[in-house]
DNA sequence: CAATAAACGGAGTATGCCTCCGTTTAGTCT
DNA sequence: AGACTAAACGGAGGCATACTCCGTTTATTG
């Protein structure tokens, strides 16, 4: 019953550089044609069989973690450096501007997160934590400040803004976004002589 | 060339005995499993060919179309009601309550929403157009009285809504979503020595 | 240079969308 | 009533994509 620790081999160097190839091929088949693109197609494009995609990634969702794990990264440090920089609202508005201009640019990337803004939190754990854990980061402080709403946490304001950019398409879409974020971010603020208590009818 | 008018036939009862028996299986099949479940499965429950669901419905957007007429209907109707008996603002928040509640009633209501929030007019013409002019009833007297903003329009608060919607689930997510709603609310109020202008960063 | 655990790849299975067309049938005409 | 015909029926089949399974290949190890 004792068996032996029998350390694990190093891991083999075509495993590795096939990932690697998967993600490369993802990220540009991705770009055009959206995350509707076949997974075939990405396969045919690293030039590894269907098999060998699935056994590194089993679901697709596995795919767009790793696919923009780098970009969260890109987000949750943008959202550190805001934080220092800026005045707590005005670095909130501005990391929600990146984020928006990141979805325009990956066009995968909508999904992904609009995963990880409602999914099982197993699955895209990394990307949900990492995000909530960046808009903390800038949310806290204003409502510290005492310049907006406590009842609004970061999952709420994920989900509002991708929410928004889902529904929204064409040319210039990501200005209009920003419109109705502006709107939300409004409400946000604590008005005085302004209870935020909704109108009940 | 010049033909006979003609006067058409009568329409075939067979046809519109199943054009009624689809709808019928389309609601009862969409209420659980929600709208990705399969049209052969609708076709099926409807007891048809799928020749002659997709002969009724040439595409999915149509089925859902003819299947939330009714409840559009119920929602338009229901905006001019509120417009004559409530405030305006208030009676707008009644509306998008409504509105969120149906959503989540009929859960095949959401896409078929969405559809009619971002899709080419050409499809869902009918649906978009009622409840465009709904939530104009409700948006109009408001700005008139100097309530809220002009400058968001019915289709940005019904893809706000819709938005909001499609990222919450889960026992209770409606009240998440007015939550978030009378946030965004919050935001459309015309505020005295508050600019609506956004603090550019 | 075996031995072997790990990775490979693609044929195969499953499922769903949608079309096409031979068959059936309801309404119309005499 | 019976023949006629446009319209509707239905499901086989073509196509595409998701995902699995397993016989074959290969990188590492001793």
């Amino acid at each position: 019953m004792t068996d032996q620790p029998s350390r694990p081999r190093k891991p083999r160097a075509d495993a590795i550089r096939n990932r690697e190839r998967v993600l490369e091929a993802a990220k540009a088949v991705f770009s055009r044609g959206g995350t509707e693109a076949g997974l075939e197609g990405v396969a045919r494009q690293a030039g590894v069989g269907i098999g060998t995609l699935y056994r590194h990634f089993p679901t697709r969702e596995a795919l767009y973690e790793a696919l923009y794990r780098r970009e969260v990264e890109q987000l949750a440090e943008l959202a550190r450096q805001l934080s220092a920089e800026l005045p707590p609202l005005a670095g909130l508005r501005r990391w929600i501007e990146a984020l928006v201009e990141f979805v325009g640019t990956k066009k995968g990337m909508a999904a992904a997160l609009a995963l990880a803004a409602h999914k099982p939190p197993e699955l895209m754990a990394y990307t949900s934590a990492r995000l909530y854990e960046a808009i903390g980061t800038l949310l806290r402080p204003a409502a510290e400040a005492g310049e907006i709403r406590r009842d609004i946490g970061a999952e709420d304001l994920l989900r509002t803004v991708i929410g928004l950019c889902y529904l929204h398409e064409g040319p210039g879409w990501q200005a209009q976004v920003m419109r109705l974020v502006d709107v939300f971010l409004d409400g946000m603020r604590v008005q005085p002589g302004h209870p935020p208590a909704p109108p009940r009818g």
